[in-house]
DNA sequence: ATCTTACCATACCGATCGGTATGATCAGAA
DNA sequence: TTCTGATCATACCGATCGGTATGGTAAGAT
C-alpha cells in the first residue's frame, strides 16, 4: 500500500549534492589540521557576526577579532567578504538540510502521524534563535545576493514541499485531487505560522499555539480519507 | 445571515490610528510648502535607497544626492539614520496598510467569491517589486528594529486574520470548528506562496501557479458548508 | 637541520562612513 | 525693506571600512 520511505531520501541527498556543487566546495583533505581548526573558527566567527549585524553590518575586523585570528588570515582562506557570506550561508544551509528529514521511524505510520511528525520538525527548528537570525539574514539578502535565496529554496523547501506531495500520492487511504497544491497549504501553513511568530517576533504580542495549526490541518487531512 | 462589511473595517482604522500614535506622526501642518516637499523627496530617495541596499548599505550621502539635497537637509528633518529609517518603514507601511482591504464590493457576496478576492488582492501586492524589497527589508532588519517588525504584523498581518476569521464565523451557510485556525491556514498559504515565489525568488526556478493554492483553498473551505 | 608554509602583530592604504561647522544664498512674512 | 529661517555649497571631523604590505615566529615535513 504506502511507499516505502527510501523515496523521500533520495532528493535529500541529490540537493546535498546540488550544494558541493553550486558551491564548487573544495576538499579540506589537503589542509593541514590546524588550517582546517582556523578555517573553522572564522566561519564561525563569521557566522555570528553576520547574523548579527547583517552583511553590511558586520565587519571583517570584527570577524578576526571573535575568530582570534588576524585579518591576513582570513583572507587566505576566502577570497574576500562576499564569498566568506556566502561561504557561511551556504554551510549553514546544508547543515539544515542534513538534519532536516531524517527521521526513518515514519516507516508505515499512519499519514496524519507523519505529518505532524514533519510539521513538528519545522516548529521545534524556529525555536532556535541561530535558525531565526538565518532566515531574517538570507530573506533580507536575497535581493543582493539571488544565488544564496535560490539555493535555500532549491535545497530545503522544494524537496520538503515534494516530499508531503509524495506522502500524499502514495497513501492509498487518502485521495486528494491536487495532492501538490494541498501540500503546498500544508507546509506554507507552517512555514507561515513560523514566519509570523518567530521571524516577525508576533509571538511577543499575540501567541498562538502551533498545535491549533497542526490540529486543523490534520483535521482537513482527515477529510480526504477514502471511505 | 451575513453580517454587514462595515466590522472589518473597523480594525483596519484601528491599526491605522495605532501606526499614527505608535509613530508620533508629526502634524505637517505648520511646515512650509518648500519644507515638505524636500522632506517628500528625502523619503523617496531613503525609501529606494534603504530598499535596495538595506540599513546599513545605504549611505546618507547617497540619500541626500538621490533626493537632490544636501546632507544638513536631511539632519533638519530627521535626527538620524536609525530616524530616517523608522520612518521609511512606517511610511510604507501606513501606504501599505491603507491600500489594504478597501474593497467595500465584496458586500453580501458568497464566502468563496469574498476570499478569492482577498487571497487575489495579497498576490498582485506581491506583483509589485517595491513590496517584495520592502518584505525583505523589514524582516531582514526584524532583528535590529524589532518594533518595525511588529508595527507590520499588527497592521497587516493580524487585522487580515482577524478579518478572515470573521467572515468564516459570520457566514452561517459554512462551519468551522476553529476558525481562527482555519483563517491562518489560509492567509498562511497564501503568504507563504508569496514569499516562496516572490520573496526568495522560486518563481525563477519552480514557478506555480498562485491560482492553484486558491483554488486548492476554496475548495477546504466547501468542505465545511454546512448541508 | 633546513625549508616551507601558515600564522602572527602591526601598520598602512584610499575610500567612505555618520554627522557637524561655516558661511553664503534665497524666499516669504513682517 | 528688513528680517528670519530654511536650504545651499563646501569642507571638515574622527572613526571605520575592505583589503594589503612587511617582516617576524612557530611548527611540521623532508
Amino acid at each position: 500500500m504506502k511507499k516505502s520511505t527510501k523515496a523521500p531520501e533520495a532528493p535529500i541527498a541529490k540537493a546535498r549534492r546540488e550544494i558541493k556543487k553550486f558551491w564548487n566546495e573544495e576538499d579540506d583533505a589537503d589542509l593541514s589540521e590546524t588550517s582546517r581548526r582556523k578555517r573553522k573558527q572564522i566561519l564561525e566567527a563569521a557566522l555570528e557576526s553576520f547574523l548579527e549585524l547583517g552583511y553590511e553590518g558586520a565587519s571583517m575586523n570584527l570577524v578576526a577579532d571573535r575568530a582570534g585570528v588576524i585579518k591576513q588570515t582570513i583572507y587566505s582562506h576566502f577570497q574576500d567578504k562576499q564569498t566568506l557570506f556566502q561561504a557561511v550561508i551556504a554551510s549553514l544551509t546544508t547543515e539544515y538540510v542534513q538534519t532536516a528529514i531524517e527521521n526513518p521511524d515514519v516507516a508505515g505510520k499512519p499519514l496524519p502521524v507523519v505529518l505532524r511528525k514533519l510539521a513538528e520538525t519545522i516548529f521545534s527548528r524556529h525555536e532556535d534563535p541561530r535558525h531565526t537570525k538565518f532566515v531574517r539574514t538570507m530573506i533580507g539578502e536575497a535581493g543582493r545576493f539571488p544565488e544564496l535565496a535560490k539555493m535555500f529554496t532549491e535545497t530545503t523547501v522544494r524537496p520538503t514541499s515534494a516530499l508531503i506531495t509524495e506522502l500524499l500520492t502514495s497513501d492509498t487511504d487518502y485521495k486528494f485531487n491536487d495532492p501538490e497544491a494541498f501540500a503546498k497549504v500544508f507546509l506554507g501553513s507552517v512555514i507561515n505560522h513560523c514566519m509570523q511568530q518567530h521571524i516577525l517576533l508576533g509571538k511577543e504580542l499575540q501567541p498562538f499555539d502551533a498545535m491549533r495549526i497542526v490540529d486543523e490541518l490534520v483535521a482537513l487531512v482527515e477529510m480526504h480519507k477514502v471511505k
